[in-house]
DNA sequence: AATCTAATTGATAATTTATTTCATTAAGGT
DNA sequence: ACCTTAATGAAATAAATTATCAATTAGATT
């Protein structure tokens, strides 16, 4: 549901004292509303439609800190390619990449919520959120190689 | 075991025919026996020490290379910031890393592995590595909060 | 061991990406 | 409507990454 993600969005950055203000909101509406996950080129093109006046340090700002407010994904595709997606509340899920094509597949499964905890007491550390990416060859790239 | 490490590292390199230069005997030696997770810059630092003449440009190919031909794992501190490790062979484990000081943590346990295939036969996916970071505080920075 | 060939290297330049600065704007409280 | 301060955007600056290319060198071939 798009209209929740982004009360969420906005929700949480209010919740921790952040301004909601216009370039905040174009980027999460951009976020929220796109179906796959664009890297920073993308957003940034897709922002310029809808708030034109956008800076570039705008974005990186506030990319950074809706990951830092655990509001965003960010998905490693290749050394230093990002891809991003807004959390969705009461959604899971991780990603097959494929290396050749940088083709991006979600999956619902997570095994980690099972042994999270035992390893928060093991080590002491108190996790917060987690990224789990497979990668491999998509269909598509298999058949052609 | 290091040696066994490096003589891993060394004979994939050969395999798939690049050739074994001193620069990169140096670069993975030195990833094999560095113990923490370096980044580029200790990396670069530390190699200097040993192979004096080597270029930037040459260990931005090299840890490319390592990188894609799955001997090298890099590991997502915080956005654009990576630190890297030479995969040993037999040893499987992922990674604890605090949001605060970025100090990262090894855990052995990893849940992917029971799943995998049943995601290869439900997406058509062929994945032949994956990596998973859990994010959080670590002991002394909860301390201090 | 000497020769050959193509991959690799390292210095530099060029490019791309990310951050800092700072005057201006505007969100949210009063 | 006003005030305070966070946030923005343009530009400058800095940092990271890649491209270029002559010189080197690993590994194969005599
Ligand atoms: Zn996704
Ligand atoms: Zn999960
Ligand atoms: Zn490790
Ligand atoms: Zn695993």
């Amino acid at each position: 549901m798009i209209k929740n993600t982004i009360r969420a969005a906005q929700e949480e950055l209010k919740r921790k004292g952040y301004k909601l203000t216009g370039p905040r909101k174009a980027i999460i509406n951009y976020l929220a509303e796109s179906q796959e996950h664009p890297d920073m080129q993308q957003i940034f093109a897709g922002i310029r439609a809808e708030y034109p006046s956008i800076g570039m340090a705008t974005l990186y700002r506030t990319l950074g800190l809706l990951l830092e407010l655990d509001i965003l994904r960010a998905i490693t595709v290749k050394k230093n390619q990002l891809r991003y997606e807004l959390k969705k509340p009461g959604d899971h899920h991780h990603h097959l990449v494929c290396t050749e094509c940088s083709q991006i597949l979600e999956f619902g499964s997570c095994s980690f919520k099972h042994i999270s905890s035992e390893i928060e007491t093991v080590t002491r550390y108190s996790i917060e959120y987690h990224n789990l990416e497979a990668y491999g060859l998509c269909p598509q790239c298999q058949a052609t190689s």
